[in-house]
DNA sequence: TGCGCTCTATGACGGCCGTCATAATACTGG
DNA sequence: CCAGTATTATGACGGCCGTCATAGAGCGCA
């Protein structure tokens, strides 16, 4: 049993898709830039994804959808107060240090896989469809943790991805963390208000 | 002086333009398409947009931006019950309709502009900060006219947008109007409440 | 050692793209 | 009618793309 390496080259490239999309978009992300990013041979390719860019595309949508669910439960251990503000804050504190420390060169993934191949790709409109919800399942969950009703909890789940999706878009045309931030202060008094003690 | 026709050639292209973007993107928009979607020669293409894609790219989501501004305004003039809450129904429920009339295929121009070509090309970010800004003004002018207090309105419409803008995503991504239901319900307290009677 | 499987390497192919060069045509003012 | 400008027409060029074909390594196992 080959001992798998904590990242083989297939992951690698899964990663360093979604890393390019997130900033060129899919259409502008070549198959050859994701290889050489990924430090994995090109021939690999065809290989590991017999389907073409489609799959890659989709894999690294999914995988995006996945890591941002895996990011909700690590919030919400991590919270100081357990607050549904707080734990919408923490999202977009997120992006607000990575905008402030790499620049708004880089986006949401799954956003811009929604962008670029809704109307064109089927297969890819369901990644992104599936991305989002294994990122708002776990924030749902999260919600109810926090006194959010179950009947409330989904609602409020797709109101802070939209938001925050929204506030990424805006963040980055403006080059300025100010939208992430206004959303942030406007939306944390009724997120808070949706508990019942 | 030539009586300018209500949509010469060059309005068309740009025209043409924004409705491809907003269906596949900016990289997958193609310069021959734009000319056929508009029945305009292709010949004009460099004649009337001697900067190029780019151009055209620009002018795309500039005039995208403009329109958005103005429904604003109608908008509000035709708003049964003058608040917040409603202008914001007003402005989901304009998708929803589209959604509901011709399927999922289409989003916003600006947001695809936003996540194309934020990274690669300087000025289509400048573009899409110009599009929002002239989304954005109408928006808090009409909140102010609404009784919110002038300095809460202009982050009610970085919020109304922002959520507005993600929630589009949300609907195309998992082919549902309901995101764009779901925070209208969600919203409309919020903003209703911020007005000083 | 030799077979077989996984993985890599590399070049070629056809297609589409944005752009340019070069005209031909239409239209306006004199 | 003529000159000149605005517009249109069309083909070509170089470049990049995704994909395929084909062959070559590396390696476990019998």
């Amino acid at each position: 049993m080959t001992a798998p390496r904590t990242h083989g080259p297939r992951e690698r490239m899964v990663f360093a898709a979604a890393q390019l999309i997130r900033r060129d978009g899919v259409g502008a992300t070549g198959m050859r830039d994701v290889a050489a990013r990924a430090e994995a041979p090109r021939g690999s390719l065809q290989h590991y994804f017999p389907g073409g860019k489609e799959q890659l595309v989709n894999e690294a949508v999914t995988w995006a959808g996945r890591y941002a669910g895996k990011r909700i439960d690590r919030y919400l251990a991590a919270l100081p107060e357990p607050t549904p503000g707080a734990l919408f804050a923490a999202m977009t504190k997120q992006w607000i240090d990575e905008f402030e420390a790499t620049g708004f060169g880089t986006g949401c993934p799954v956003a811009a896989a929604t962008v670029d191949s809704t109307a064109s790709t089927p297969s890819a409109r369901e990644a992104t469809a599936t991305a989002f919800a294994s990122w708002s399942t776990p924030l749902t969950a999260a919600l109810t943790t926090l006194d959010v009703p179950p009947t409330r909890a989904p609602a409020l789940a797709t109101l802070m991805i939209s938001t925050l999706e929204g506030a990424i878009l805006l963040s980055r045309a403006q080059e300025s963390t100010t939208p992430l931030m206004t959303v942030t202060k406007e939306l944390t008094p009724l997120l808070n208000a949706s508990t019942t003690p």
